[in-house]
DNA sequence: ATTTTTGTGGTGCGATCGAACCATAACTCG
DNA sequence: CGAGTTATGGTTCGATCGCACCACAAAAAT
């Protein structure tokens, strides 16, 4: 009996069979043989539940992408209710770094795809665009820390939004590459927060 | 007559042709076949001047190495005699952004090996450890010029450096996306050294 | 009950891949 | 001049690639 979840499901099967792939050896690794085997099914299957090879990364990273958006709202949802601006800023930066294995592994599959955001038009769509969305949303947070003072009206937010969003994501790359550990990064960060918020939300 | 240079020059083309084709299509574009084509040799020579595809993609990196090093080393020397800390510092965090079509392919390549990094020792050895190197420098410089007063005591030379060298990093990848120009980058990162060196140098 | 949709496997074809092999210019050094 | 190194081209082989084609079971819809 197919429900309709069944096929979800085994499209996510593959996705993720694409995923380990991609993290291992790139792209260039993923493919439909590989993955059937990864995934533990046959290569006509692929097809059928993708079609061509093209269609079946583009499908993968966007299952990838919802799954991020889902986790990222769930993660913030556990921030409690009526948090302060600076645990939310917090929140939101954090959720940039990969902290555990599910993110780490998630920023990597994104590193295999990145080249091919630039040139397919297919992939720039679904890429990546969420990071300016993030960056106005982190400005927009500081503004309001300004109305109820807990930042200083000195500070230009949308300046320190841009750099608060740069340096999360630029310390992304070197906790993959294993030169900073997440610790180092979160405290790094803390320290830039603790400047703009001088007073301590909630 | 084979001057020594010339072998070297050789070595230097097709290394060219395999940065072009990562930054267009991933290492995955980059075949044999494709590399003897954009260089406008034959597969033949590629074999007798890298070996093994493996090697290829090692060298090509090398390389590119060299050439990131070399002309880093010219644009800082192009500052001037005896700048201001402020301006040395300066100097550094914008090497690390793709300012000019030379910095912005650079990086795609190596964006387009990142995933390799991680799995190959090769090319491990090889990557990209400059980051911690230059976030060290930073926060000497910036020490520096807590000692000649252009930098208040108050400030954390060291958080504050792993966090100008992660910033300049994350705002590499957007601007490589083309999610925000160079000159923004440049303002934002102006913004903070404005905060960190109170008086002009020099 | 039978027709249609959905799910699954296998297999084969043409293209391309990396790498090895064979040949031979051209230049260097004795 | 001759021996040897360096530089270059062409070709072939086995493996793998993406993908299309054929067949069939199981469930859904009629």
């Amino acid at each position: 009996m197919p429900r309709k979840a069944d096929h979800d499901q085994r499209r996510r099967q593959i996705a993720e069979a694409v995923w380990r792939l991609a993290t291992r050896g790139g792209l260039e690794d993923v493919t439909l043989r590989q993955v059937a085997a990864e995934a533990e099914v046959s290569v006509r299957l692929l097809q059928y539940y993708f079609g061509t090879r093209e269609q079946l990364l583009l499908g993968a990273l966007e299952i990838l992408n919802d799954d991020a958006e889902q986790r990222a709202r769930e993660r913030l949802a556990m921030l409690g209710e009526a948090p302060g601006m600076h645990a939310i800023v917090r929140g939101v930066l954090l959720e940039l770094l990969p902290l555990d294995e599910e993110r780490r592994n998630r920023h990597l599959v994104y590193a295999a795809y990145f080249v091919r955001f630039l040139t397919d038009p297919a992939l720039a769509k679904v890429a990546h665009d969420a990071p300016r969305a993030l960056e106005n949303l982190v400005a927009d947070l500081i503004a309001q820390g300004q109305e109820t003072g807990q930042v200083p009206r000195t500070i230009d937010a949308a300046a320190e939004a841009a750099f608060l969003v740069a340096g999360a994501e630029g310390m992304q790359s070197s906790i993959l590459l294993r030169q900073r550990s997440a610790e180092d990064a979160v405290a790094v960060i803390d320290h830039q927060l603790a400047r703009i918020f001088t007073t301590n939300g909630e």
